[in-house]
DNA sequence: ATCAAATATCGTAATATTACTATATAACAA
DNA sequence: TTGTTATATAGTAATATTACGATATTTGAT
């Protein structure tokens, strides 16, 4: 054993596992969280940023754009990132009607 | 190789990954919404309602438990599992102040 | 064409996760 | 006590993740 039995839940179950699951590294918060500071989406000085290598951070940002988190365009010789604001809207409502719901709950 | 250089992050962006990473799972996503659905805190009919063993729905309690996202108190021969609103507050104000910084962002 | 810069991919070692069976523990009931 | 129910823990196999060095690849500059 030991993959994840993604058959037996629901395409949005599984989605969000799948977007959280991408945040769920502290680098690729990191990365996110450098990606709002710079405000403009700048490219791979990410590496210069975090202690970790080349490879490691093209790999979390690989992971990051897969879950739909990040965007990616060329732009000459590098890459710009940054943030898809789309799916971070779609988490943000997930939690607020999760909320929502919780708060008419009364238990243990 | 293969550990996660928790050392190098803030202790705030690790937190959000942990949270994060509990998530990170279709099983525990249904759980939390199993909760949500059945409104008074159930605990574990889960077992019947998911296609996993139970020894394997305890560890994901217990991983939803460690993130703070349940939480869950003896009530004679079971227990009662109930969400913790307060951490997932804390995703959504996350999430919340991610999108309103995106807002005033042009970019790619 | 040649070189440098920016990224991506490959291969791989160390470690973590997922899921299970078997077994333990704890509380209540008969 | 003995059995039953609910849950947790131990041990373990299969698989996934993390991180890196080495090596492509791609684009722009000289």
């Amino acid at each position: 054993m030991g993959a994840t039995k993604t058959d037996h839940f629901t395409d949005q179950q599984n989605k969000i596992a799948i977007i959280a699951k991408a945040l769920g590294h502290p680098a690729r918060i990191a990365i996110i969280e450098y990606l709002l500071k710079v405000n403009a989406c700048i490219c791979s000085d990410i590496v210069d940023e975090l202690p970790l290598a080349q490879p490691t951070i093209s790999q979390h940002l690989k992971e990051l754009k897969n879950a739909g988190l990040i965007k990616g365009s060329i732009e000459g010789t590098s890459i710009c990132y940054c943030i898809n604001e789309e799916t971070f809207s779609l988490l943000k409502e997930y939690f607020a009607n999760i909320i929502s719901t919780v708060a008419n709950q009364k238990c243990c």
